[in-house]
DNA sequence: TGAAACCAGTTAACGTGTTAAGCATAATGT
DNA sequence: ACATTATGCTTAACACGTTAACTGGTTTCA
């Protein structure tokens, strides 16, 4: 009678969240000393990797809701760190895209996040690594599918998650 | 030349975030059912399985910082689902039980919390999921582990993470 | 072409996350 | 004993998470 897969304290999500808390430890203090909160931080990133990005597919890449995108950005552009313009072709749309100012910003801060990600990387060990990073994308695949098939598709509107890639499950 | 480990879209910190959401959506129609949120629910969930309870295991068991959970007491205890008391041999410390109508609230929700475990776990598949969580479990304390040894041990206060079981590592 | 449906983003309201400071009680050391 | 230090919890302040309602622009289609 081995121990059981999950008792109370044993639950998926809050296993999730405790060893996302526990790689978070490792950037707390280089985001302390950038002066960014994690969330403002993802979206910097986002748009370092691919500007400009209008605010949907911003708040789907850096995982954050409609509402908390619109303070972040409202906070980044007073900070000078974004710039947003409107869409020509699509008056409801937000253009985004980092300033002068903010992409040097994220390219001071860069190096030191690629350092932490290393370490991590080699405390735990690249295959482990690997290994999990594939678990939890098949999760989510897994997840995903169930949802659909049930014909459970929740509103779309209050989700962070990008269902755009569901049927190239398993 | 395969895919990089780690591109902008793929950090781990974001990917663990993006599988607890997965996992979460199928609790949160359960939650608003029962009229409690996701924090509410890992409280009374600790208190149900070991009760009662003094406020910091609590905060630690149910991967809760301090301030949230004072907050989370004082909603609780208004709501007539938990009782808080004096420890009589440390003043300083709060004992917190179930009420009767707490435990009862729990009892009636735990079959469908349970249920959707069950679903998650045929979803995925038990193999994959128990694989999961020992990967999770290594991550956790490879990350802090390291940290120890680095001597980098964080003040202790502001964390969520309950670091007395540094020392079995590997 | 005009009403209805839809869509992108914002606002509002409330609860939690995070950090730092505060308060009272306990433990420690001389 | 007494001041010092540490501990358990609370308060405060600000940012984000979550849901619902709202606004204005766009598409659909009779």
């Amino acid at each position: 009678m081995e121990p059981t897969l999950r008792d109370f304290r044993h639950s998926l999500p809050m296993e999730l969240l405790r060893a996302r808390e526990a790689a978070m430890a490792r950037f707390r203090p280089l985001l302390k000393e950038w002066g960014f909160t994690e969330q403002q931080w993802r979206v910097i990133r986002a748009l370092a990797d691919s500007e400009p990005m209008d605010a949907g597919k911003l708040a789907s890449q850096s995982l954050l809701l409609a509402p908390s995108l619109t303070r972040i950005l409202r906070y980044l552009e007073n900070e000078g760190v974004v710039r947003r313009s409107v869409d020509g072709r699509d008056q409801r749309r937000q253009v985004v895209s980092l300033t002068a100012s903010g992409r040097q910003r994220f390219e001071e801060a860069a190096p030191d996040s690629e350092a932490a990600y290393a370490q991590i990387e080699s405390d735990f060990g690249r295959e482990r690594l690997e290994l999990l990073y594939r678990l939890l994308a098949e999760f989510h695949t897994s997840m995903e599918y169930a949802q659909e098939i049930n014909g459970n598709r929740s509103d779309r509107a209050n989700t962070i998650i990008d269902r755009s890639i569901i049927g190239r499950s398993q």
